[in-house]
RNA sequence: UGGGCCGUCGCCAAGCGGUAAGGCACCGGAUUUUGAUUCCGGCAUUCCUAGGUUCAAAUCCUAGCGGCCCAGCCA
């Protein structure tokens, strides 16, 4: 499934775009571009924004749509966050052709602006502490008070600029601010600073620059530089917009164009965090083992839990694009990665809770090769061939001696199918003595049963098997929700997030008996454990001859379902 | 409390003055060698509330109510 091939989304942002364009604004032309910060890795709300801005720029013709990282703050950024955003725009099948920007290619234009700003007498150097200039912005509810140096002269500040630059100065003596007005009701509008002096090298300039440019000085700019049509962000940019403007209009004489600032909600999800400062503690704090943990809704975490990057943009595209809170249950993007994985999975079985079977009109040594196909309804994902024996493992849950109402698995004295084989009958049942747990089932093989209905009899029950004495020993880890609350960072219950979180999100099970054709399964390939779920290798810790298996998403269960509701 | 924004089914979301799309979830039922898939059926007399305008309002007006965002030299 390529983004190509679907109908094409529409929203608030596709139809003034597509407006614009019958307008001929722009020449007809739609340039979008995102603008990730180096400071840490992309989740799934960031792929809401890659599709929405990457997806305009395919859809309309001669469009196109821009990388660029938005690296003002050194302090924060790393490369090595720079080629982990990138493998994640490509991984969800974005290409930003030759349009790879940093901000920080800029800098010296920026720069030059910010002269222009001050000898328009639009800028100024402000000698304030971070804290006296805090509280000279007043609050939201009062008017802010004008520094002492906003009436510095044009001359005086210009030289004051240049040695801020030249690195006369000790981190934080100065800033540049624009001039715009103290009292606004806006508090981006009260005079926003537009550069502060940090001794820090840049993971790009280097050491060239020893005072940095804010985002909102350089955001508006950039978009103006690579002639950004529509600049897409989130809701929380909505008050800077005024700001946007009033730098792209104070500069206008000096930039190609203007672009229009829109914003669209972020995504939010349930059950799980969005927050990049979170996310971070998570990592850090080591509650869960990394960036790429598949808990995490990062884009690395769910790649690696086994989310197909059609499954995402499925995922983007329902859940739209508007100014309403976009609060999805995790259900919507479970079942987006249930319906690709459908189609696509090859199926295979696996046992999570063994427990063994003997067959016992089969004899020792016994070993009956199966042919079966891969998929149920898509000859195309080929066959394989199984291997049944004298003893086979199921699954503990599959057999009760006291079944409850409902159950059509198996039951003493009662059949069932073992998928792909025969019918089985349950003879008789071997306990430990000690714990009466059950050890083993003993069974009786109906031959006459090999692809064929039995006679005069219904079975209704499938069970999945694997052979005792041939197969594949995995770890499987199962995984549920990271946080028991649907909204993690609601602090009106009090508490921090950190009490919040599942300590069952994550269950290992260390000696599954799978099929042998998963001892050298691929990674990155989905598989179906039937009656089970969709699971993917874990490329990091899987060893040959030992796989790990990531459930990716449960397959649904209805008779789980049933059960808890009797209960 | 100043400013900005938002409020259509449990969750997303169409709708833009002509009488409430769709998806998810949920509830039935059919088919099934995955209790999966598939299929078929149900699921907002009502659009935050209250007034008003109109032959006609989710859509226009007025007044409320509720929610989110903003006081980094972060983005």
């Amino acid at each position: 499934m390529s983004p190509h091939d679907e109908k094409k989304p529409t929203d608030f942002i596709r139809t003034i775009i597509e407006q614009d364009i019958a307008r001929n604004l722009n020449n007809g032309q739609v340039v979008t571009r995102f603008p990730p910060e180096p400071n840490g890795t992309l989740h799934i709300g960031h792929a809401k924004s890659i599709c929405l801005n990457f997806g305009i720029a395919e859809q309309y013709p001669g469009s196109r749509c821009h990388l660029r990282f938005d690296d003002t703050n050194p302090e924060k950024e790393e490369v090595a966050y720079i080629e982990a955003i990138k493998e994640d725009v490509r991984w969800l099948g974005f290409d930003w052709g030759d349009h790879l920007y940093f901000a920080s290619d800029y800098f010296e234009r920026l720069y030059q602006l910010a002269e222009v700003l001050i000898e328009k007498g639009k800028a100024y150097v402000c000698s304030l502490s971070a804290d006296q200039m805090r509280s000279y912005r007043g609050t939201l509810t009062e008017p802010g008070k004008e520094s002492p140096y906003r009436h510095r002269t044009v001359e005086e500040n210009l030289t004051m600029f240049r040695a801020m630059r030249a690195g006369t100065y000790p981190d934080g003596a100065h800033t540049l601010r624009a001039k715009i007005d103290m009292s606004s009701p806006n508090i981006n509008m009260r005079d926003p600073t537009l550069y502060r002096i940090r001794r820090v090298p840049h993971h790009q300039t280097k050491d060239l620059w020893c005072i940095y440019p804010t985002y909102d000085y350089t955001h508006c700019i950039s978009d103006a530089l690579e002639g950004i049509t529509h600049s897409l962000c989130t809701l929380e940019f909505e008050d800077h917009r005024p700001l946007y403007d009033w730098i792209l209009d104070e500069l206008k004489d000096e930039l190609p164009c203007h672009p229009r600032q829109i914003e669209f909600s972020r995504l939010e999800l349930d059950f799980t965090v969005m927050s990049k400062r979170v996310l971070t503690t998570l990592v850090t704090g080591h509650h869960v083992s990394g960036w790429d943990d598949p808990r995490l809704p990062t884009i690395a975490g769910i790649r690696r839990r086994g989310y197909t990057p059609a499954s995402i943009r499925h995922f983007c595209r329902l859940i739209g694009i508007t100014k309403a809170p976009n609060h999805v249950e995790m259900a919507l993007l479970e079942n987006c990665l249930r319906e690709d994985l459908e189609i696509n999975a090859p199926r295979a079985m696996a046992v999570l809770d063994p427990v063994r079977v003997i067959l016992d009109n089969l004899p020792e040594g016994y070993q009956e090769e199966i042919t079966v196909a891969n998929h149920p309804q898509n000859p195309g994902l080929g066959s394989r061939t199984i291997v049944l024996t004298r003893e086979i493992f199921i699954e503990r849950d599959d057999f009760e001696e006291t079944p409850p109402k409902g159950f059509k698995r198996l039951i003493p004295g009662g059949e069932v199918r073992l998928r792909h084989a025969y019918i089985i009958r349950c003879e008789s049942v071997l306990k430990d003595p000690k714990t009466q747990a059950v050890t083993a089932i003993v069974c009786h093989v109906d031959k006459d049963t090999m692809n064929r209905a039995p006679e005069g009899r219904k079975v209704k029950g499938v069970i999945h098997w694997v052979s005792a004495q041939r197969h594949c020993q995995a770890e499987i880890r199962l995984y549920e929700s990271l946080f028991l609350v649907p909204h993690p960072l609601d602090h009106k219950a009090g508490g921090s997030f950190l009490d919040h979180i599942n300590p069952d999100s994550l269950k290992i099970l260390n000696h599954c008996p799978v099929e042998e054709s998963l001892a050298q399964w691929q990674p990155g390939r989905p598989v179906q454990f039937e009656r089970l779920g969709y699971f993917a290798l874990d490329h990091r810790d899987s060893n040959p001859g030992r796989p790990v298996f990531n459930r990716s998403v449960s397959l649904r269960d209805s008779w789980a379902k049933e059960k808890t509701k009797s209960q």
